[in-house]
DNA sequence: TCCGTCTCTAAGCGCTTGCTCACCCTCGTT
DNA sequence: AACGAGGGTGAGCAAGCGCTTAGAGACGGA
C-alpha cells in the first residue's frame, strides 16, 4: 500500500492514490452516483455537479465516462483482492484463515458498500478489454479462497464434497452483502462479518 | 396457477398469463434485453426490434417502459414466492422443507436466470409505488424462510444463534445465483440446487 | 356494404445524452 | 513584466432517447 493511501494517523484513506484532488473529487462523486442510480442512469452532468464542477471539467481528467468506471472498478478490485490475500497468506489453521478472510472481506463490502456495489454489479457496463482485465482479478480472488479451502480439506480440518462449488457460494455470499447492506440498518459491518465468518465455517464443515 | 400457464403436457409455460400474444412477445424481448444490458441501457427500439415490431407497437400494450419492468418484476416475484411457499408449507421435518425450498428456489434462479436477474437486480429502476409493492413481496419471501428456520429451531433440529441474520444470508445466497449462473457452464440447475440445499442445511446446523 | 374496433406502422417531436471547442483565469518560472 | 502550461468554464453539436400522432390495414357484426 502506498503512503498516499494512509493518513499520518495510519487510518485508511480511500481513493488516496487518485490525484490531483479534482480528479479524486470527480471519482468520489461518480462512485456515489453509480451506486445510487447505476452506471447507465447516471449522467456526466450529475457527476460533475456533485463534484461542484461544470460538465466539461470531467473530460480534463478522464477521457470518457467508461474510463471513470474502469478506474473505480480496478482500484476496488485491487483492494478486495489485497484483503483476501492478506488473510489467506496469514498464520494459523485453514479455519482461522478462512474465517479471517470472510470477516474482513465482508466488513469491506458492508463498510464501503457504495463502492462495492459499483465494483461488483456494474461490470457489464465496461468495454470488452476493461471487462477482461477485471474478470482476471476476480479469477484471482476465486483462486485465493479456493486455496484456503483446499488446504483445510488436505489438513482434515474441513469436510467439503465440492470445493469449486463451495468456493463460488462463499464468494457469492460475501459479495451480495454490498447489495442488501444498509448503513442505517440494525447491524454493523463488524457484526455482519462475524456472523458470516461463522456461517462459512459451518458451510465447509469445520469442527468447532 | 391458471390453466394458461401450463401446456397440455403439464410442463411449465412461462409468461403464459400474458396476453395477447404480441404483448407477451414484447415482454419476453424486454426480459432478454434487460437481463443482457440492464434496464437503463435498453432502448424501447431494441425491445420492439427483438419482438419484430416497430417502436410504436410497444405503447399499444404498455403505457411506459417502466410498466414493462414492473410487469416482469411482479410476475417473477409472485412465482418466486409461490415456489418458496409450496416448499415451506409442505410435509416433512423443518430440515426437509428448508432443503426443499432452497433446492427449488435455486433451481428457478438458475434455470430462469435471465428473468431472475431482471427481477432481483433492477428493482431500483422502478418508480416509488411499484418498488414499494415489490419490496412487500420480498418481505413475504423473507418471512416464509424465516418461519421454516424458526420451526427447526423450536423443534431442536437446527442450531441457529441469529435467525434473522441467517435468513438474510440464505436468501442472499440463493438470489445471487442468478448473477453468476451461466447456462453454458459446467453445472446444471439441478446440481446447483442440490449443492446449495446441502450448504444451507450446514449453515443452520441441521444434524445429518 | 358500411362501420367501429383493434393492432400496427412511418414519421417525427421535444428533450437529454456524452462529449467538444473556443476561450479565460491562475500559477510558478524567467 | 511577460510567458507557457494546465485546470477550469459556457455554449453548443450530433446523436439517440422515450413517447406521440395520424393514418393504414384487417376483421367481425349490423
Amino acid at each position: 500500500m502506498s503512503a498516499a493511501e494512509e493518513t499520518p494517523g495510519g487510518e485508511d484513506m480511500p481513493w488516496g492514490e487518485v490525484t490531483p484532488e479534482a480528479a479524486r473529487r470527480l471519482l468520489v462523486a461518480a462512485v456515489e452516483a453509480f451506486a445510487e442510480r447505476g452506471y447507465h442512469a447516471t449522467t456526466t452532468r450529475d457527476i460533475a455537479g456533485r463534484a461542484g464542477m461544470s460538465p466539461a471539467a470531467l473530460y480534463i481528467h478522464y477521457k470518457t465516462k467508461e474510463e471513470l468506471l474502469h478506474r473505480i472498478s480496478r482500484i476496488g478490485h485491487d483492494k478486495a483482492l489485497e484483503i483476501l490475500r492478506a488473510a489467506a497468506d496469514g498464520d494459523g489453521t485453514a479455519a482461522e484463515r478462512l474465517a479471517d478472510a470472510v470477516r474482513s472481506f465482508v466488513r469491506w463490502h458492508a463498510e464501503r458498500h457504495t463502492t462495492a456495489r459499483v465494483v461488483q454489479y456494474e461490470l457489464d457496463a465496461l468495454g470488452p478489454e476493461h471487462r477482461a482485465e477485471i474478470v482476471e482479478l476476480r479469477r484471482q480472488s476465486d483462486a485465493t479462497v479456493r486455496g484456503v479451502i483446499d488446504e483445510g480439506v488436505a489438513a482434515g480440518e474441513f469436510d467439503v464434497p465440492d470445493v469449486a462449488g463451495t468456493t463460488v457460494a462463499v464468494l457469492s455470499l460475501c459479495i451480495d452483502v454490498s447489495r442488501w447492506f444498509n448503513a442505517q440498518g440494525r447491524r454493523s459491518p463488524d457484526e455482519v462479518g462475524a456472523l458470516y465468518a461463522d456461517l462459512v465455517l459451518r458451510m465447509v464443515g469445520a469442527q468447532k
